[in-house]
DNA sequence: ACCGCATCGTGAGGTAACCTCAGTAATCTC
DNA sequence: GAGATTACTGAGGTTACCTCACGATGCGGT
């Protein structure tokens, strides 16, 4: 087994990410908003209408952790439920006009956040960045 | 504000993140432990002899918590509390034989994790990879 | 030599975010 | 229409954290 530095790299993408992590969750404090609901937002306002089990695909969690996810969006009135029309079965989750403003200011809040955090690189090693990040993730 | 893909960059970064992280669960999976114990396992390993206290500091977490994952290790035979000769208040944690080998094969299968993950990457662009990333976080 | 204060590890108890399993209601299949 | 399937959720468990408080020890000032 040659070392080849991968090991190293493996350690250096954690990081970057714990680093982002670390600093989106607080870029949302304002909010009170923890960063899977951000994400749940995210998702329920960008196909306005999702039922809890697509939430549930979306953020890669159980449909029974999917609930509560919706139960503390709708808490703070960021989602409302909303009988289906043709299956009496199933609930849309649909962001309230206060949903879509806040999803709206999150949004704008992590972009500037992440131009924050990329601005040390130069426009060509950004782009070189996403090419390779690309080519690994297919 | 302008869409300058910096968003976009840091999904990705995320994204990779995580698969990192699955893969590295899974590849854990044959010993048993989650990936904060073999990071704990590691950090004792390689310093040889680590308080409590210096534990949680090197996971960034509460000193009671490092109590629980030193528990967890030394369940498994892997570490050992060995008192302080200056302190009686203190103990040490050390690796037991069986700790080192473990840690020995737990870190050879990560690095072959890394490769395997990084191997669609030509030479030139790990190397680039890896100096980018060595910008972000200085 | 002693008193007060800091430090080390841990017991007790709490929380957040997941999970599985079972249950109810509605829909689909044949 | 009977039976399987699907949508959601209640109940209860797990994991990995946390804070607070405690007992034992070490240490600095008077």
């Amino acid at each position: 087994m040659v070392d080849d530095g991968t090991a190293a790299l493996g350690d250096l993408v954690m990081r970057l990410a714990r680093t982002q992590r670390r600093r989106w969750r607080e870029a949302l404090a304002p909010w009170d908003l923890s960063p899977h609901q951000a994400r749940a937002l995210r998702v329920v306002c960008g196909q306005d209408g999702v039922r809890v089990s697509d939430l549930a695909g979306a953020l890669r969690i159980a449909p029974r952790s999917a609930t509560e996810v919706a139960d503390g969006l709708q808490e703070r009135g960021l989602v409302e439920r909303v009988p289906v029309p043709g299956d009496r079965r199933a609930v849309v989750l649909t962001p309230t006009v206060a949903g879509r403003r806040v999803q709206g200011e999150v949004d704008a809040a992590r972009a500037a956040d992440s131009h924050e955090l990329f601005a040390r690189l130069s426009t060509a090693d950004r782009a070189e960045l996403g090419r390779i990040l690309r080519v690994i993730s297919d």
